[in-house]
DNA sequence: GTCCATGTTCTTTA
DNA sequence: CTAAAGAACATGGA
């Protein structure tokens, strides 16, 4: 579930209940989730105290006392849970949740990658049954590395300066991390609906009126998300869950032949860098002369 | 069995 | 050479 506004929500709740806390144990499962391969990751954060966990584009990202860092980032099917060191019952969690409302939930998934210890009686668990996410130390790098900037700290002017540069399709570009950080599939669609923007459009096409639009649209769309705790989709959340509620504020993503809640029209799904892009054809325009 | 999935990176193609 | 398209990664749900 994993694009700025879900790990965003993800942070802020982890934040204040880790930040502060020691590791006392790192139980890392599986090394292959670690980059780079030959660090001792383990030995390098334990005992270590986390003093600050903040996000960057899609990373998680956690600062220890000795000023080293390291992130996490979720992938497609990452999840991070916080649970009573004790009795292993769940305290918290956001991500992605496997179906499991008939068998008692099973305490520790055999997708759970590494658990962290923390003093005061708490446990950070990773899980990731798909393992595009990953563990990446930083020691003193930056974080910043291939990211472009963020997209709500993002003018006008940088968005038309980055989108210039390529005549890919204004969708595929939105994707590129490396131009802008942070949207995925979902709310890529969501913000070219709400700027009225056809996702084939080559994105050194577009106008300054569109190009200023588009940056709103994805302000707005973000930030609405984010106030509704970002969206799931395609995942099960039981009760004590904290999902996401935007997924019901969807105006094109997963609605293909369904009415467009602006027009009426119904919703259209296309194909375009090998991910699903939905759109209304009549509020968003192909343009003229524009073609794959 | 088939298709699809909130992501990224490597390889192939034009 | 570069930009863009496509495949690959791994697992599970519908």
């Amino acid at each position: 579930m994993p694009e700025l506004p879900e790990v965003q929500t993800i942070v802020a709740d982890l934040a204040d209940r880790i930040v502060g806390r020691t590791i006392t144990r790192v139980d890392l499962r599986r090394r292959d989730i670690v980059t780079p391969r030959d660090v001792d990751f383990p030995k390098l954060i334990r005992r270590r105290r986390i003093t600050a966990l903040s996000r960057r584009a899609k990373r998680i990202i956690f600062t220890l006392d000795d000023g080293r860092r390291f992130y996490i980032h979720l992938g497609m099917s990452g999840r991070l849970s916080l649970r009573d060191s004790g009795s292993g019952i769940r305290v918290w969690e956001k991500g992605t949740a496997p179906l499991s409302e008939t068998r008692t939930p099973e305490p520790e998934s055999r997708h759970t990658h590494m658990i962290l210890t923390l003093d005061g009686g708490l446990q950070l668990h990773f899980t990731d049954p798909r393992r595009f996410g990953g563990i990446f130390w930083l020691g003193t790098e930056s974080p910043e590395k291939d990211l472009g900037p963020e997209p709500l700290s993002l003018t006008a002017r940088q968005l038309a300066v980055r989108l210039g540069k390529t005549a890919r399709p204004i969708k595929s570009a939105l994707l590129d991390q490396r131009l802008i950080a942070g949207l995925g599939n979902i709310y890529a669609d969501e913000s070219l609906h709400a700027a009225a923007i056809h996702p084939l459009t080559p994105a050194n096409r577009l106008t300054p009126q569109q190009i200023a639009r588009l940056n709103r649209a994805i302000k707005t769309t973000l930030r609405r998300a984010i106030h509704h705790r970002g969206s799931s989709v395609r995942n099960y959340r039981d009760g004590d869950g904290r999902g996401g509620h935007f997924q019901k504020l969807h105006r094109v993503y997963g609605r293909q032949g369904q009415p467009c809640l602006t027009c009426g029209t119904p919703i259209e799904r296309i194909v375009l860098s090998g991910r699903s892009t939905c759109f209304c054809p009549q509020c968003q325009k192909r343009p003229r002369a524009s073609r794959r």
